[in-house]
RNA sequence: GCCAGAGUGGUGUAAUGGUAGCCACGAGGGACUUAAAAUCCCUUGUCUUCGCGGACGUACGGGUUCGAGUCCCGUCUCUGGUACCA
């Protein structure tokens, strides 16, 4: 083969691997195993563009080098094909989303596949298979079936929490969530409950559990999100506005392995950004609870008998009605002058007065009205509304008034905070707006006339028992009191909510439920999996039951109505990665001795978007089938790494704003053809002239453009003479950057031919261009999206330029996990590259010309260094730097004119991960049987070629070079100190002075200093 | 506001505390060619000098050090995340 034709050898090895399995990972194996994973997709329409594979590329080549490295890799890739997209095209079309999703996952396959990727095929999965979303439902059913015991602190099978309900009763059982939700009862009790009692008894301790929760509906796509899936009150896919409502829902009690989510994230090897992303998510904080009694009880209670009675829930005794509040600064306690309850909060009806009521009906009403979105932007304007009562401070037995205010939030703590307004931002603006006291309650607070000062420095003052005291002391003395008294304890909150698990949306997993008497079962185990159904329409019924509603004799066991929602895009790919290690086994979701060998992922790669979704459901996922004795390791995820995001580089035109409408003299009738009156566009220079603060510029620019239309009009009124125009005059000009596809854009130099073409109304498209008659564009870097015609497809690069060339220049834009800005016009540089490393082997792009002649010292040392770098940075994942490493290498064989076997084919293994093609192709030129590269051994790397006889050192005065000066690699720094004292070095630059002291750093430098 | 991260030529970037700008792109000049493409060679941080050279230069202001792009303190800007979380 004579030159180097990647569109040829591409197509060749790609075929070749695809035939002979060429990356196939082996559950048994005497190497050690390394288990690479790349985030899971979800194969969208548009295919894929230059940024997605950044991550695939890098992934690929530590998977390629460590199989060089003779390691056992488990590479896969496969597809979270459930997905509102698919479903939303469903709709709009009515074709089946399995279909569509089919069509676009045969695209990214072959993608995929066109930049070489050594993915085990054999492997591929796909949420969507009802072979894969069975087991999704099987630990689904796990779930359902468990609780989370606090005494062993894990999960625990249901079946031991209901022995000991028929042993003992309710009591001294500790379970994860909210006991408030669960019935106390005796054994006895237990032993006489129906089944549909006992069930409804044993469902809030489910770790799937189904239970009114404040959601986030989205009415646009017709389901609930999660909080992950809403950005600034819209749906992240669709960008519909999303407001609160109270809905039946099934959640998964995730809150309950809070503490150990945090506490794992120690030991991982995780970017610092996204375990602090997990931190603040699970929001930890460590306060105290504390109640205040409501004064005039009775009084109230009167007011509200019927609700009064239905806090006093039967079996529990009676207790005086008090409000809960939660505080991390128990320390500013005598400080709290009101409390304030979210307008949901169930003692709201309770507590208001009479005298209140109309005002406090009116706030609620007010805050329902106001959507979330809104609640959320506009979160400096103070509201609120006094209920009337009063509360007593436990401390002091203070009365306190009791407001109600929609900053509080129903589902945080208690839903009600006491208002620290010196201490607290948020709750001295609320003080100052309604005329409350501000009492300073420590000697260190300053500034209180202008705002609150939260300082834990200084001692208590207005402060009762911890008067004088400090921080330290205060707070453990003030729990105690509270305790003794029965009015408070310590107590950790987290701001993580248990996460809703269900969409009523079609395509997604169904929930394994069916229902009986209105009571929720899980369906038996043998009877998964539980297959979606197929049904007429994708939309609501009309009684808006989710899509599933219209099913038809979808029945479990022919008799009963199987639960409507499905489950969110999360629950597939929570433990996909466990699949990859054995995704044909029909008898277990993975087999034990696969899931034993392959353990955890070792290296996994994808975007930070998924630092508080996916990554954290995975885990919790994990820690669950880990409390079950189903998995083996720790975490999941050993180590991970987010690759950033390639952004697009818009390029824009200048359209100068110039008006051509005109009206006919009187009596006169004329018609100007569209064909005559130009739109014009100015060339970046004159647009940034036009533009600048420089008025001269300025105005000179302004006259470049108005001579122009000047003269167009003048020669339209020589033709239409009856025409009158309303003429653009300097105060009126103005320049519109519009967008421009970038495909007609080359070095910011725009096609003009290609840009009238583009669109109709740019046909009579006119420019004012640079001296040189181009075009030049502007530039800025945005996200890649069609609206902003900055897309770049990389078939497109495959084609002009070859896989590899597009697998190296992604890599050569710089660090991986940094945002860059992608910009085609540096390809050229890496495809060069590639040419003159073929010409190595092909001189002049001829024959094989390779020898066997032994190297020469000069060429071990360019190849030895190389090799130990290109080891170095592939270890730290540092790619950008490598491949500028073998261009170098290649720069220097190539003015070495080296030809040499020895020297040439470790080179080929070195490059091999990066661009496995052309080294395919080389390799087996070089006589090795094809396909054999991927596990021939990584070079050894031999320090002795490294070896220099002579060290040159810089020689600096003072810090600044000066000279340069060859030493004897063995020389001391005590005879280099000698050597450079004895020469004219100082005499030269010293300016006369002498020299304090010599450093000398060995094979570094030299710093003389003066 | 809070939490991360980042600011180096026209551009993407490189630099174990030790000669700032490697490797590329772009630009300028040249060779080859009827011409173009491809390829090859030279120049390319700024200022200064005919040149050798010199001065300045890693967002800004300080500090530590023989020596700072790198470490420390403060300021500014940008990017990402998060936000009434009590």
């Amino acid at each position: 083969m004579p030159a180097y034709r990647p569109e040829e050898i591409e197509k060749k090895w790609q075929a070749h691997w695809k035939a002979h399995h060429t990356f196939q990972a082996h559950n048994h194996s005497d190497k050690p195993k390394y288990y690479v994973l790349d985030m899971f997709p979800y194969p969208s329409g548009a295919g894929l563009h230059v940024g997605h594979p950044l991550g695939y590329i890098a992934s690929d080549i530590v998977t390629r080098y460590k199989r060089l490295r003779g390691f056992n890799v488990l590479h896969p890739m496969g597809f979270d094909s459930f997905g509102l997209p698919a479903e939303q095209y469903a709709i709009q079309t009515g074709q089946h989303p399995a279909l569509t999703t089919d069509k676009n996952i045969e695209t990214y396959v072959q993608q995929l596949s066109s930049l070489g990727f050594s993915y085990d095929w054999d492997r591929e999965i796909r949420t969507s298979d009802a072979s894969y979303y069975k087991w999704t439902q099987w630990i689904f059913l796990k779930l359902f079936n468990s609780w989370y015991n606090l005494d062993t602190n894990r999960a625990e099978p249901l079946t031991d929490l209901t022995a000991r309900f028929a042993a003992s009763g309710s009591e001294g059982i500790r379970a994860a969530g909210d006991d408030g939700d669960r019935l106390s009862f005796s054994a006895g009790q237990w032993q006489l409950f129906s089944e549909k009692q006992k069930l409804a008894a044993v469902l809030p301790y489910r770790l799937a559990y189904q239970q009114d929760t404040y959601v986030n509906w989205c009415p646009g796509l017709g389901t609930v999100l999660s909080n992950d899936e809403v950005k600034d009150g819209l749906s992240e896919r669709g960008g519909f506005p999303v407001e609160r409502r109270l809905m039946p829902q099934w959640n998964l009690r995730i809150t309950a392995y809070a503490d150990r989510l945090l506490a794992g994230l120690d030991q991982l090897d995780w970017p610092d950004a996204v375990k602090e992303m997990q931190r603040n998510w699970i929001g930890k904080s460590i306060g105290a609870e504390v109640e205040f009694l409501i004064k005039n009880e009775e009084l109230i209670i009167n007011n509200s008998d019927e609700a009064a009675a239905d806090n006093q829930a039967p079996g529990t005794k009676h207790q005086a009605l008090g409000i809960k509040v939660y505080t991390t600064r128990v320390d500013t306690i005598y400080g709290a002058t009101f409390l304030v309850l979210a307008p949901e909060h169930e003692l709201v009806d309770t507590l208001t007065t009479p005298d209140q009521r109309a005002a406090v009906d009116e706030y609620i009403a007010a805050t329902k009205r106001r959507s979330e979105r809104d609640r959320m932007t506009d979160v400096k304007a103070v509201s609120g509304v006094f209920t009337g009562a009063y509360a007593l401070n436990p401390v002091n037995n203070e009365p306190v008034q009791i407001w109600l205010a929609d900053y509080v939030l129903a589902g945080y703590g208690t839903g009600a905070v006491m208002a620290v307004p010196s201490g607290d931002q948020r709750d001295y603006l609320f003080a100052k707006h309604f005329g409350l006291p501000i009492p300073a309650i420590s000697d260190a607070q300053k500034d209180l006339d202008q705002q609150a000062d939260p300082t834990k420095e200084g001692r208590y003052i207005n402060s009762g028992i911890i008067n004088g005291l400090t921080y330290k002391e205060a707070t453990p003395k003030l729990i105690a009191f509270l305790e003794e008294k029965g009015l408070g304890k310590g107590k950790v909150n987290f701001r993580q909510r248990d996460a809703i698990f269900g969409r009523q949306r079609y395509w997604g997993e169904p929930i394994p439920i069916y229902y009986k008497d209105g009571t929720a079962y899980g369906i038996a185990e043998a009877d998964l999996p539980l297959v979606l159904p197929e049904i007429d329409e994708y939309k609501p019924t009309e009684t808006g039951e989710p899509p599933l509603g219209r099913a038809q004799d979808w029945l479990y066991k022919d008799k009963y109505p199987y639960e409507l929602s499905t489950m969110p895009g999360w629950a597939g790919s929570s433990w996909y990665y466990l699949r990859y290690m054995d995704p044909t086994n029909e008898a277990r979701f993975v087999s034990e001795e696969a899931e034993q060998y392959w353990g955890s992922v070792d290296l996994y790669m994808g975007g930070a978007e998924h630092a508080t979704g996916h990554l954290l459901y995975a885990r919790f996922w994990y820690l669950f089938l880990k409390d079950l004795n189903l998995v083996s390791s720790g975490e999941p995820f050993q180590k991970l790494i987010n690759q950033g995001m390639i952004l697009g580089r818009s390029n824009f035109v200048y359209r100068a704003n110039l008006s051509f409408t005109y009206n006919p003299k009187p009596g006169r009738n004329i018609e100007i053809s569209l064909s005559e009156i130009p739109t014009l566009f100015v060339t970046k220079t004159l647009a940034d002239s036009f533009n600048s603060e420089d008025a001269t510029k300025k105005a000179e620019a302004t006259e470049v453009i108005l001579s122009w239309y000047r003269n167009r009009i003048s020669s339209l009124l020589s033709k239409y003479p009856d025409a009158v125009f309303h003429a653009t005059t300097a105060e009126d000009l103005s320049i519109t950057p519009l967008h421009v596809d970038v495909s007609m854009v080359e070095n910011d130099l725009l096609d003009m031919q290609a840009f009238k073409k583009w669109r109709p109304d740019y046909h009579f498209a006119e420019f004012i261009t640079e001296d040189n008659d181009t075009y030049v564009s502007g530039w800025e870097v945005e996200k890649m999206s069609k609206a902003k015609f900055n897309v770049v497809n990389p078939d497109v690069l495959i084609g002009k330029y070859g896989a590899d060339a597009l697998r190296l220049y992604e890599m050569f834009l710089g660090p991986l996990e940094q945002y860059k800005p992608w910009n085609t016009n540096g390809i050229s540089g890496v495809s060069g590259f590639l040419k003159k490393l073929w010409r190595l082997f092909h001189p002049e792009d001829g024959d094989l010309a390779v020898t066997d002649e032994p190297a020469t010292p000069a060429e071990l040392k360019v190849l030895h260094r190389a090799i130990q770098k290109a080891q170095e940075d592939i270890e730290k994942f540092s790619f950008n730097t490598s491949v500028s490493l073998f261009m170098i290498t290649v720069n220097e064989l190539t003015a070495l004119k080296c030809h040499k076997r020895a020297i040439l084919e470790p080179l080929v293994l070195l490059v091999s991960p990066y661009a496995p093609h052309l080294a395919e192709e080389l390799w087996q030129e070089l006589g090795h049987a094809p396909g054999s590269i991927s596990t021939a051994g990584y070079p050894e790397f031999r320090e002795e070629y490294l070896v220099e006889d002579v060290v040159t050192y810089p020689l600096a005065i003072n810090g600044k070079v000066r000279e340069q000066m060859d030493f004897a690699a063995a020389a001391t720094p005590a005879e280099i100190e000698t050597a450079v004292l004895a020469s004219d070095f100082l005499a030269k630059h010293g300016e006369g002075k002498s020299a304090k002291k010599v450093i000398v750093v060995k094979g570094r430098m030299v710093n003389v200093v003066v």
